[in-house]
RNA sequence: GGCCCCGUCGUCUAGCCCGGUCUAGGACAUCACCCUUUCACGGUGAGAACAUGGGUUCGAAUCCCAUCGGGGUCACCA
């Protein structure tokens, strides 16, 4: 019998069952939300709702130099897109004027850089409680000291100062820290065991002595990553820690903290005055990593790295392009290009000039990326959750489940079925989700989110298509949906719509084939079949499609081939295209006829 | 290198905790065939995995150990 107390039970742990649950995802706002993020955004949330908790969005911009307000808008409007919606954190306005995310048990401010005296308040305590100590070596200085140890490939400690003693308060280093003389606030790791309760691992177990006296406190007076966690987790009333397993060498100095640090008076319980409130160690879970399918990390350098490899390709065949040629083709700076071309630098910008220029594809790294290249954010959750998780359910005809919606998540999500094993990012895969996504639209529901797209990602075609009749338009949807993987794709397989009547550029070797051959019998079938278009009542997709086999019958042909592949032609200009009967209904009567007419001009 | 984690088809995984129902199931990808006015969609089918070696056991993908392999992490980044 498992019990209640298998190690994977929800509700062992330092936590009680009767606490509410909250759970929070804690991005950095120095780039744009990592397709990593969102899986970890997408379990918390899914863990909170699941358990009638609180999911939490805190921004931790404690990196003065890299973080951005533009880019933490940028990555909750990501969340957004997804569907992954907090109950507690910085207010978001949408396009249609909600408002997600409030202050509403209050726990906030949810920018940590708002949050600095708070920080310095328990920097105060703990060092006082002498379990933390400011400490004034050159940062330069043990930088060559642990590169050193490196090199020799040992492994390098801090060595705590002689005068710091575990739990007696320095007040010398205090004196001379208040005093203003720069110096950074290190933890006074205890000589101990720590054991990390994970829900997803097990009890991962450090022996005493691998933690060093790591700094809590910057010389910038900005608290580390580490002091931050621990300080908010235990404020914030957060419960449960899902993330990276990349963070899970990292844990047991938070762990660590929290045996050590106690709720000042402003932030304990009413009533609890007379005795100390320690913090507590939240729950974790820490969720296996994904890689790329070669293995290496899925990093935005990706992209830098494929523009790269394709100009130097292009180059090899035209050897004339040089930085100083291609620096007005791309918009930048040749010595930016060069520098580009010999891995001096990764700039994003060279890499989406050349994106754009020469119609290289960027792999998608981050969620807008994946908005950009037209899929569904349902598509990518239900993808992003089964990299690593799985419902373990099978569907009426015994296969696995694993198409679901975020709803379906909320319900049945859980910390147990969370694997071990690290995923490689299998593209053709979301690929098939996304295309499965698509299909399962309606017609209506498809041509709104295709257009939505479009507007953002491609205006020139959105405003011509977007002039097709809506009645149309429903025969569009029908011959694009099956067609396509991506929005983005949705648009090849409707060009033929953004064709002029009148242009003449038909595919050479389609029109040998199909039209000249045989003593151009395509084209004298064409010149009939034109006839017959006129007097058509019925110009449905149907009706047209009833219409060509009934033409096809009519002179004795086998099947409809040797009419409609002219027809094709003539409409679209290539001997590719969606089936003949929604193809002529989205163009109309009398574009086809034009378009009918000037092919048999040009041929 | 120290510490920590992991190891089922090419990829994501079910099965493992509670050993026999597993000649290991599904999905994506691949290949073949069917459908077909092109391209897709769809349908049917095929190939494809328990890392290795030792135990324990009547019996191991499932339990134990070792080896090998992969990954994470060792910052005044988060």
């Amino acid at each position: 019998m498992p019990g209640p107390f298998s190690s994977r039970s929800p509700t062992l742990g330092p936590m009680t069952a009767s606490d509410h649950v909250v759970t929070r995802f804690a991005p950095s706002p120095t780039g744009h939300l990592h397709i990593g993020g969102a899986r970890s955004a997408l379990f918390c949330w899914a863990f909170a709702r699941r358990n009638g908790g609180r999911f939490m969005i805190r921004i931790e911009d404690t990196d003065q130099a890299r973080s951005s307000d533009e880019s933490a808008r940028g990555i909750l409007e990501d969340l957004a897109w997804l569907g992954i919606e907090w109950d507690d954190g910085p207010s978001l306005t949408l396009a249609d004027g909600r408002v997600i995310g409030a202050d509403s048990r209050p726990v906030g401010p949810y920018f940590q850089a708002q949050r600095v005296p708070i920080y310095h308040a328990y920097i105060e305590a703990l060092v006082k409680a002498g379990r933390a100590y400011p400490a004034f070596e050159d940062a330069a200085e043990l930088e060559a000291k642990r590169k050193a140890a490196v090199a020799a490939k040992q492994t390098y400690r801090y060595e705590r100062p002689a005068d710091v003693k575990p739990g007696v308060f320095n007040a010398a280093r205090w004196e001379r820290a208040q005093s203003g003389e720069p110096h950074v606030v290190r933890f006074l790791a205890l000589h101990e065991e720590i054991i990390v309760p994970d829900q997803v691992l097990g009890d991962v177990r450090i022996a005493a002595g691998e933690l060093d006296d790591f700094v809590i406190l910057k010389a910038d007076r900005f608290p580390t990553y580490h002091f931050a966690v621990v300080i908010d987790d235990e404020l914030m009333g957060v419960t449960h820690v899902l993330r990276a397993q990349e963070h899970l060498a990292n844990t047991p100095r938070h762990v660590a903290m929290q045996k050590a640090l106690v709720r000042l008076p402003q932030h304990s319980p009413p009533g609890s005055e007379s005795r100390a409130t320690p913090f507590r160690t939240p729950v974790y879970a820490h969720m296996p990593l994904i890689f790329n399918v070669d293995g290496t990390k899925m990093s935005k350098r990706d992209k830098a790295k494929a523009a790269r490899a394709a100009l130097q390709a292009k180059i090899k065949q035209e050897p004339a392009l040089t930085a100083d040629v291609l620096a007005p083709r791309l918009g930048a700076a040749a010595p930016d290009i060069a520098g580009f071309l010999a891995k001096d630098n990764d700039s994003l910008e060279v890499a989406t000039a050349i994106s754009r220029v020469f119609g290289v594809a960027l792999p998608e790294i981050e969620v807008a990326d994946f908005r950009a290249a037209g899929y569904l954010p349902e598509a990518i959750c239900n993808y992003l959750a089964l990299l690593g998780w799985n419902p373990g359910m099978k569907t009426e005809d015994g296969k696995d489940l694993e198409k679901f919606d975020n709803a379906f998540l909320a319900e049945h999500f859980s910390i147990e079925r969370i694997g071990k094993t690290n995923s490689k990012f299998d593209r053709n895969k979301l690929l098939s989700f996304n295309g499965d996504a698509i299909a399962a639209l309606s017609d209506d529901a498809f041509i709104d989110r295709w257009m939505a797209w479009m507007r953002e990602f491609e205006p020139a075609a959105a405003d011509r298509i977007g002039a097709v009749p809506r009645d149309r338009l429903a025969a569009l949807a029908a011959a694009i949906k099956p067609r396509a993987k991506t929005l983005r794709e949705g648009l090849k397989s409707a060009a033929f719509l953004l064709r002029d009547d009148e242009a003449t550029d038909f595919e050479a070797k389609a029109v040998e084939k199909h039209m000249r051959a045989d003593d151009g019998r395509g084209v004298k079938l064409l010149r009939e079949f034109r006839e017959t278009l006129n007097a058509l009542l019925d110009w449905s997709p149907a009706g047209l499609a009833a219409h060509l086999d009934a033409f096809a019958q009519a002179n004795g042909l086998p099947n409809p081939g040797p009419i409609a592949q002219p027809l094709r032609i003539a409409l679209t200009g290539a001997a590719v295209s969606p089936g003949l009967g929604e193809t002529m209904a989205v163009i109309g009567r009398l574009s086809c006829l034009k378009r009918i007419d000037t092919c048999l001009h040009a041929v």
